[in-house]
DNA sequence: TGCTATCAACAGTAAATACTGATATTACTT
DNA sequence: AAGTAATATCAGTATTTACTGTTGATAGCA
C-alpha cells in the first residue's frame, strides 16, 4: 500500500552553497513552514488538500470557533497559500495551487511521523 | 538545471479520510514542521543538510550566540531529527537520517519559494 | 424591508517561544 | 594540576502567537 510520486526541484546536486545563501533561503522559507506550523492551521489546510470548503465546513471538521478558524485563514490568505471564492453568503476556500496540494496530499497520507523518532 | 526526485509514500491515492483521522494527523505532523519553521533553527537544519557541523561551526556559519545555537538543537535533537557525537571536546550535529536529509537537501535547492505568491 | 446566516476584523488575554547573560560541566592542553 | 576551549543548562526578559468574545459588514431569505 504505497506508491511512488515525482517531485521536480531545481538541481541541488553536490553543490555546496555558501553559508551565507543558505541562511538567506531559510529566511525565505521559514514563513512557509511557519504557516504549517499551527497544528490547527495544518489541520486546515490538509482538509483542503482533499476539496474546497466553506469556512463554515471548516469550521465543523475542526470543532474549532468559526473565528478561530478565519484568523487562521489570514495568515495562510496573505503568503498565498490558500484562494477564496465567494460563493452565495459563503467563502469557499481552495488550496492555492497544484504546485502546493499536491505535495500536501502527500503528506496527508504519510505515514505517520512521530514514529520516526529514534530511526537512526 | 532541474532533476527528478522520487518519494515513496503511503498511498494516498484518491481515498477520503475522515475529517478526524486529518485532524489527528495534523497533531502528528505539526511538531516536524514547528521545528521547521523558526528562521535560525532551519538555517540550522539546511546547513546540516550539506554536512555535519560542531556548534562552534554552527555557531560561526549563522553568526548566532552560542547560547543560542544549542538552545535550538535541544528540541531538534528531542525530536530526533538530528542526531549527535562526542569528537574530542565537540560535539558533532548530523542530520537523523537519509529519510530526512534528502528531502531537506532538496529544499535547499528550491529556487526562492517567496516568489511563489500569486501563482494562481 | 426586516431577519438571519456567513464571515472578517477588532480588542484583550493567556500562553508559548525566542533571545540574552551567567554559570556549570566536560575534555583537551601544557 | 592548572588553564582553556567547547558546550549545555538555567533564570529572566521580551516578543510573538494562539485564543476568546464581541461587533460590524455583506448577502440571501421571508
Amino acid at each position: 500500500m504505497s506508491r511512488t510520486i515525482e517531485l521536480t526541484l531545481t538541481d541541488v546536486s553536490a553543490a555546496e552553497h555558501s553559508d551565507a545563501s543558505v541562511i538567506e533561503h531559510a529566511k525565505g522559507l521559514a514563513p512557509q513552514f511557519k504557516a504549517l506550523a499551527d497544528e490547527n492551521r495544518l489541520a486546515i489546510v490538509l482538509l483542503l488538500s482533499e476539496h474546497s470548503r466553506t469556512v463554515r465546513e471548516l469550521t465543523e471538521a475542526t470543532g474549532l470557533a468559526q473565528t478561530l478558524v478565519s484568523h487562521h485563514l489570514a495568515p495562510l490568505r496573505e503568503l498565498g497559500l490558500v484562494s477564496v471564492t465567494p460563493k452565495g453568503r459563503s467563502n469557499v476556500y481552495s488550496l492555492c495551487c497544484d504546485a502546493f496540494s499536491a505535495p500536501m496530499r502527500a503528506l496527508a497520507g504519510l505515514s505517520n511521523p512521530v514514529e520516526h523518532n529514534g530511526c537512526c
